[in-house]
DNA sequence: TTGATACATCAAGTTATTTTGATGTATAAT
DNA sequence: ATTATACATCAAAATAACTTGATGTATCAA
């Protein structure tokens, strides 16, 4: 069973997979892992559409992934390093279970 | 940019998100944290149908997130650490750029 | 204040995923 | 052989996610 002590609620983990699960998300997280990109950066590198690109970051923004930082009129979109730190430790806790399981179907 | 050391294919990362990103799927991973289960474990605890278990089941399978074992007629899942831990070292892998960033736009 | 740039948002259409109920297959017990 | 159990698979319907092109807002430069 989920540890009453994880930091991250099991909806939020959804968000943030369901944020890491499109192929052009991951794209974009890619191009974010050399530090700061703006929508601009990423039309020039992946050939996206503007209106995609702003879908696409709204979603990894809503799960928490990315943080935004506005500057004049451009807007800097970077990784959030302790959304990822979080996730790893969910992931990591999934693979502690103790292996004295109880059999099923009987 | 994606290091080519990286132990894990985008594509496969896409899968085992995609794998990830359903709260339904997630309640299964979380009965999995204790051991092995069988699909009528899953049944009695979630109250899911044995179908729409199953279509999980094998969307988890093909993500590589779970192995499964046949003992007569029942069927035991269990989450696959190995792929845990390299979609943790993906993550890591995000965290870790340098920070002498280009600025962009200009 | 006009025009351009950077980005967000919207509504419509498109595509993909999920759910349902039915049917199929293998194993095992009677 | 018949029946029951455990699970897989299928096709259709329901739902959700994505893409597109247009429009909106804020910032900035001329």
């Amino acid at each position: 069973m989920l540890k009453e002590s994880s930091k991250v609620k099991k909806e939020n983990i959804s968000k943030f997979m369901v944020s890491f699960s499109d192929p052009f998300r991951l794209e974009i997280i890619d191009l974010m892992m050399d530090g700061e990109v703006c929508v601009c950066d990423i039309m020039k590198l992946t050939k996206l559409s503007q209106s995609r690109i702003s879908y696409h970051i709204k979603i990894l923004k809503e799960a928490g992934l990315v943080a935004d930082r506005q500057e004049g009129r451009w807007v800097y979109y970077s990784l959030n390093k302790e959304s990822l730190f979080l996730i790893k430790e969910w992931i990591t806790s999934l693979t502690d279970y103790s292996s004295n399981r109880k059999r099923c179907c009987e």
